[in-house]
DNA sequence: ACCTGAACACCGTTCAAGT
DNA sequence: ACCTGAACACCGTTCAAGT
């Protein structure tokens, strides 16, 4: 196996660790275990638990990104956009009840060390960027600032459902909130 | 100090530190020396991890059960419900940018001892059920059904709020989406 | 270049021993 | 009844040693 398989073993089997269980709960011993190598050697590929949690986190953000630019210039309407921003965070929780890995990070915050913290605030900086975006630009003069307050009340309203979901373990529980976001005029 | 003291010092020191922190960055060690005894002196009062954490989701649904039922008493409006009830998750945001305990838990819901899910479980199941009988009181003819999703979508958005707020250590951020909230017909 | 065994100080937990 | 020191198997991390 070359290092660059061994390297993005680490990742793979570490991002479905953390958005199962989070930062603090993740072990380099089970991670290596699952990786089938020894800790030791996931310390060569990250020297530390922070060094291996930023490269997620920037990863994560990274493909969230390429995900949402190819939506936004897919130029559907505003319900297929949010139609198909939700069904992202549902897929998370199809996936063995997992959570979005801000979502689960953002709960550990203030425990983070700074360079995952740093990376974990850019994927919610991101989403709030693109929702923005989406939103001005169904309106012909769009006061930015009331946009960019309902772009940050939607992202927080959607990580909210997907924790009260996980909690419930009841993806119906998902579908029943982002339904009545939309019906209350949140995700309109 | 007598034993009911070391007791409630424990607990509410743990109950401050797991809403900072976390059930799994809850050290016994570190508890035991901000409480002043050692650690196999909190195992004495409760035996396991799990024991300490389970009580402590207890208490605080307890506590939480006869403040809203006092508040569904004094029988304000459903704006100043709304208000008085958004408040209580703004304080703990002031309390050293501090969460719910149902929020910082239910990010570890699936690692949580099954004694602490159950507990924790417990209160947004109260939640819930406190959102829907204030919904219900301002209404003649009440659909039951639509009225407890309601709640629901109250409750996730609401923490979604304090995550996010969280998240960016800035309240501003909170009453922000809140009052966002409001506007969008959700909190009505 | 990549991996590992052994050591370090931590952790929750147990238990015999103290008062 | 309440507390504690010492031990256990865990943890992240380091590092000299292997290939």
């Amino acid at each position: 196996m070359s290092t660059t398989d061994t390297r993005e073993s680490i990742m793979s089997v570490a991002r479905s660790m953390v958005q199962a269980h989070g930062y603090n709960a993740l072990s380099f011993r089970e991670l290596a275990k699952a990786v089938g190598v020894k800790s030791a050697s996931v310390h060569y590929h990250f020297p530390t638990k922070a060094d291996l949690a930023a490269a997620l986190a920037q990863r994560y953000t990274e493909d969230a990104s390429a995900f949402l630019e190819e939506l936004l210039d897919s130029d559907q309407g505003l319900a297929a956009s949010f139609a198909a921003y939700t069904a992202i965070f549902r897929a998370a929780l199809e996936s063995d009840n997992r959570m979005c890995l801000w979502g689960i990070m953002a709960a550990e915050h203030d425990d983070l060390p700074e360079t995952v913290r740093i990376e974990v605030d850019k994927f919610s900086l991101l989403n709030v960027r693109w929702l923005t975006r989406l939103l001005a630009r169904e309106i012909k003069k769009p006061n930015l600032v009331a946009i960019k307050q309902k772009a940050l009340a939607i992202f927080a309203a959607i990580e909210g459902a997907q924790l009260l979901a996980r909690g419930r373990g009841d993806i119906k529980v998902y579908d029943q909130i982002i339904a009545t976001y939309r019906a209350s005029g949140l995700l309109a």
